[in-house]
DNA sequence: TATTGTTGTAACAATTACTGTTACAACGAA
DNA sequence: TTCGTTGTAACAGTAATTGTTACAACAATA
């Protein structure tokens, strides 16, 4: 699966009030004919953006604008705000994994010296000797957990302003007067 | 929104294949029983598997086994295998992104020197000078790519080999008789 | 050969999340 | 008061995933 569009539209918006907020009058308008999006899903996002503190709307009078500075707004500032994911996990675990899965041995009396930590008793546990089958489930959340922090933080290393500097620098010269 | 949970499952599936493959016959009942999903879903992840040549299933006997050495074997080939992200890209762009967005000026007649790249033109584009307020679109995905690719990154430094040596260290040393 | 257990796959329902759209009350400026 | 704008609710449409049933194909084996 993918990650929702929202992010990107954010950053979108993000960027756009950065380097032209002075100019124009920001409305969810002038916004959503930019990206080429639905305004409403524009005042939509600009909604969590407020409630982030990244950004603010001028009530009534329409208009949005940054309240942060670019240097200290951080790409994660941004996925977070969009709540790009829920809770805590990029990596959807599948239901059962809140279950007393067999190979999850935290709960299988064969190796937990038989305190049962809750959850479904499974008939077909393969934990039929004291045989290390276990520990999977937190194995994999804890290097799926990394996976997903190495991504971060690389979100976290980028500012708004280190990506303004990026676009004027791939401006072809010619163009710069 | 958050990634599929097939790979959590093919990550669970694996590591059960790897460490107890051989004291039983893995059938998809089996290994269903085990993560608590349905069989049929375990059919269609291991059917990925085995076109990405990780596991195979012996056909008409039944019971999946792995292809692969444990060490030679990381997060990121199972990751690949079931297919977590489309194409290449995590982040989703919004459908707008691949039209002629006017901050993303690539396409914009101002500063592209008035080499029309193709799309729609948008009456509202904001590049009313030479002002940069441009490759805002290029510049998004790189970064986001970046990102990406960390994480892709930390999964492929990851070994099905090192996961379950991880396992082990877990158990309590009381159990490891 | 007939039986048994298993797989691969199709088909369909149910779920979930997201996106686009319309509508409208509230709000500030002029 | 009028106007443009925002915030939000409501609802339809879309897309992907998951659970489930069903069944033909297949290998082992009795």
């Amino acid at each position: 699966m993918k990650i929702s569009s929202r992010f990107s539209i954010a950053v979108h918006i993000v960027l756009i009030l950065a380097v032209r907020g002075s100019s124009q009058k920001m409305t969810s308008d002038f916004l959503a004919s930019c990206i080429f999006v639905n305004p409403v899903v524009i005042r939509r996002i600009l909604g969590q953006l407020k409630k982030a503190e990244i950004a603010d709307v001028k009530s009534g009078e329409g208009g949005a604008f940054l309240l942060k500075d670019v240097s200290d707004l951080t790409l994660f500032d941004i996925y977070q705000a969009v709540e790009v994911v829920e809770d805590v996990s990029l990596f959807n675990s599948h239901k059962g994994a809140e279950m007393k899965c067999p190979v999850d041995c935290h709960s299988c009396p064969k190796l937990s010296g038989g305190n049962d930590v809750g959850g479904t008793e499974n008939e077909n546990c393969p934990s039929t000797s004291s045989e290390a089958c276990c520990y999977i489930h937190s194995s994999i959340e804890d290097h799926l957990l990394s996976a997903q922090k190495a991504m971060e933080e690389s979100l976290k290393r980028t500012t708004v302003h280190q990506m303004i500097e990026d676009m004027m620098a791939a401006i072809p010269k010619e163009l710069n007067n």
